[in-house]
DNA sequence: ATATTTTTTAAAATTATTCTAATTTTATTT
DNA sequence: AAATAAAATTAGAATAATTTTAAAAAATAT
């Protein structure tokens, strides 16, 4: 199980900021690393729910408000309707298909890694693609 | 007066599409040219309903959908609240600074212009940064 | 164990955006 | 130029994502 390790590093992260790890909490991490989709806080609710039927939709929008706040998730303002989010942290590129909705981490394409631009101070980069995905450009063809 | 060439050609780009030239269209498209701040809908449409009472806040919203829908503004998903419209539609990456909420155009930065990428086709990118710009900066750096 | 602080829950409130129906404007046909 | 058809605008209602609030529950400190 590749994602125990990740669970543990994630904990010991909130455990040195001094985060308590609520049920909420822990839940919802262990769904972001065993689900990487990059869901929107409903889908992790109705995911959850069934489980634990106790967990309320303010928490799990608390939940990942915190969790990005402290590096552990990063926001994903892909579209305007709603936000998802993103378990993998370390900086990569996302293209949205605007066909089929489906999402894809660009592992490859590299971010300009930069510090300063123009005299502001970067703390963090997203870089977005729009498009048509590979697998509905096939479709198409097939027609 | 440099925006009347611009003007010009939005405006040609839109009688090209067979888009009827209506006032709120006209008077939000001078707005865009003349105020290149990357205003919301709601920033749009308090503006213009000093000199035009009669506008709606839906044709603000449905006149940007249009106007972003056919090219001649971008819409930035910079903030999870609230979409804003950029009129200056050439490729360009964007800084909102975290500090003061400013945003700010980055033309120099340029973003990777792929046709593709991993097979997805890409028909639009977008290249946001955060942080804290040099304004806020210069200010904390005088306490 | 008890008190204090933090978190969760459930529901209400807020806010951006879209939808709807009626009206007005613009384009087309007679 | 008047009549008709089509498209756009308006005002307000509806929707949906997110935040806020107050009370209850859980976690931590005393």
């Amino acid at each position: 199980m590749e994602f125990k390790k990740e669970l543990e590093d994630k904990i010991n992260l909130l455990r040195r900021k001094r985060i308590v790890i609520t049920t909420p909490r822990l839940i919802i991490l262990e769904y972001l690393l065993q689900n990487r989709i990059h869901p929107t806080a409903e889908e992790v609710y109705q995911k959850l729910r069934q489980r634990f039927p106790s967990l309320s939709l303010a928490s799990v929008y608390n939940t990942l408000k915190l969790f990005s706040r402290l590096g552990i998730t990063t926001e994903l303002l892909l579209e305007k309707e709603k936000a998802r989010y993103d378990i993998n942290t370390t900086p990569h590129a996302h293209f949205k298909c605007l066909n089929c909705g489906k999402i894809y981490d660009l592992l490859d394409i590299k971010l300009p890694q930069v510090k300063k631009v123009i005299g502001h101070k970067v703390l963090s980069t997203q870089l977005y693609f729009y498009g048509v995905c590979q697998e509905c450009l096939k479709k198409r063809s097939n027609k």
